[in-house]
RNA sequence: UCCGGAGUGGCGCAAUGGUAGCGCAAUCGGCUGUUAACCGAUGGGUUACAAGUUCGAAUCUUGUCUCCGGAGCCA
């Protein structure tokens, strides 16, 4: 590193305080006074040359959506040697003169003193052209979507609100639990688990044609986790409030724009709190994470309402506006029945809520988001809290228009008694749960929690329609290059 | 995994049994305080892969792979 000082700061830091001479653009363009000296680098959009003598540079440097647009005389100094080279793709360092623009489109641009080429590209084979190009293609090289308009912006976002759901939970006492990534602990019904080990593929040692785990790197045999619910269950029972954020991995074989096998997903699990306070949570996590990307995000959003979904801005606005409709299974259940709309799948007590119910639910009959919750025990694991009524559990799903499926949660089981009675029920081994169990042994109270899938909030926000382009780099079945 | 659709120059698409075209991008030239720049010219494809039917296959058949949409599983 020739510029050992460059990324230091002191705090607090903000895009403003730099060690370096670079400007970033994003502060460039809060500029609205002229500026005799200033740096700015970032990679060449576009370039337009003018027989007037110069060209025009569109720069941009992933701090904000818009382009800097730079001028650059032809007679300056060493220009017509790296001329050539500055193309779609290059990345540059330009310093110069922050000034009013005479032309139109733009009030400021930056008029070249001195412009450096870190590195060209060569534009017969850099596979970004200066065009559209379709979000399937872009998933090809993935390495280099990042430098694309629509992809810039979901970064940003998906920052932001990562970071306002730190917030969010600090701001209320919650303490960020890292839950552990390999783990014996298959949060059952969640989904198929990724194996981890190192024993040799080859030659797997067996007792009695079964594998010997026990000769495994751990001792028996382990996966990566599928939901950090259980362990975060066990610090909630000590610090009352706790959030997880981290990733989670699923093997299901899933192809659809709403699946990953590696995803991240934020789990606040609460002591004292029981299936209200669980779902008013829920409620107010969106709401606050929705209110807050619209706040600092606006570029961005504007952006997405604009090129991605006409109707994003509107729909977020709605959702804050409106309480979440709250609705009893049994009740959802009747109104499908009644309803004239023609199912696919017929709508009977004790089966599990289709897509298409889900959707006709909360974009025809409510028009806004709903938690539907009190669903039949049958069909919700073991840890859920079982009702008076021994027919249900106080389990809530949280679903979007058009997304579907955002939150899934419940109040867990604390009762001691029943709890072991439903793992019987459900013909799983208690031995297993042992240390799951000693929570109901030793101090037990009443707490719920919830799962929030992040990938699909970032989909939701964005109005993007693929959750492979929300992340920086999907796992999908038969996908994990880059 | 199931159902449906698709795979053609760098990208997006056309050609449904008879010499593979267009737009964008790229290259060259012209024009311009330009800005999805504009105008003209040029280059670029054993039609995903394998086998088959046919005088002849991008087009029909079978298989494989991949992608997209929907479903299931879920977040």
């Amino acid at each position: 590193m020739t510029t050992p000082f460059r990324c230091l700061h002191l705090y607090p830091c903000n895009d403003n305080m730099k060690k370096s001479k670079r400007t970033k653009i994003k502060v460039l363009f809060a500029q609205s006074v002229e500026l005799e000296e200033v740096t700015v680098e970032g990679w060449v959009r576009t370039r337009r040359d003018s027989k007037g003598g110069f060209s025009f540079l569109e720069l941009n440097d992933g701090s904000c959506l818009k382009n800097i647009q730079v001028i650059v005389d032809h007679t300056l100094d060493g220009f017509r040697d790296i001329q050539e080279e500055i193309t779609t793709g290059s990345c540059v360092s330009v310093q110069g003169k922050w000034a009013t623009s005479p032309g139109k489109g733009q009030s400021m641009e930056l008029q070249a003193r001195q412009v450096k080429i870190y590195g060209s590209a060569d534009p017969e084979k850099y596979p970004l052209q200066k065009k559209r190009h379709s979000f399937e293609y872009l998933r090809e090289i993935a390495h280099l979507r990042p430098r694309t308009n629509t992809m810039g912006a979901v970064m940003r976002v998906r920052n932001r609100l990562a970071y306002s759901i730190h917030r969010f939970f600090n701001e209320r006492g919650f303490v960020y639990l890292n839950t552990p990534i390999i783990t014996t602990s298959d949060c059952e019904g969640a989904g198929e688990m990724f194996q981890v080990t190192t024993l040799d593929l080859d030659k797997v040692p067996k007792t009695d044609g079964q594998v010997d785990y026990s000769q495994d790197f751990f001792g028996g045999k382990t996966g990566l986790t599928v939901s950090g619910q259980l362990e975060g269950e066990v610090f909630a029972m000590a610090l009352s409030e706790i959030y997880t954020f981290g990733p989670t991995f699923r093997a299901e074989n899933s192809n659809t724009s709403r699946h990953l096998a590696e995803f991240w997903m934020v789990e606040p699990e609460m002591a004292f709190y029981d299936l209200d306070d669980n779902m008013d949570l829920a409620e107010e996590f969106i709401k606050f994470l929705l209110s807050d990307i619209l706040e600092h995000c606006s570029e961005d959003m504007e952006f997405f309402n604009q090129r991605i979904d006409k109707t994003i801005h509107a729909t977020l606005k709605q959702i804050l506006d409106n309480e979440f409709e709250r609705i009893h299974y049994s009740d959802a259940i009747h109104l499908l029945q009644k309803s004239k709309e023609k199912f696919v799948y017929a709508t009977e007590w004790g089966c599990n809520l289709q897509a298409e119910h889900e959707r006709y639910l909360s974009e025809k009959v409510f028009k806004k988001p709903i938690i539907v919750f009190n669903y039949p025990e049958a069909i919700k694991p073991f840890y859920m809290k079982l009702n008076e009524d021994g027919e249900t559990v106080r389990a809530m799903d949280v679903l979007l228009p058009k997304l579907g499926e955002i939150i899934g949660g419940s109040q867990r089981e604390e009762n001691y008694e029943v709890l072991l009675k439903r793992i019987e029920q459900k013909d799983l081994n208690s031995e297993d749960y042992w240390w799951y169990m000693d929570l109901r042994r030793f101090g037990s109270a009443p707490h719920s929690g919830f799962g929030l899938g992040f990938e699909r909030l970032v989909q939701f926000v964005t109005g993007m329609e693929n959750i492979r382009d929300v992340i920086p780099f999907p796992r999908t079945p038969k996908h994990a290059t880059f």
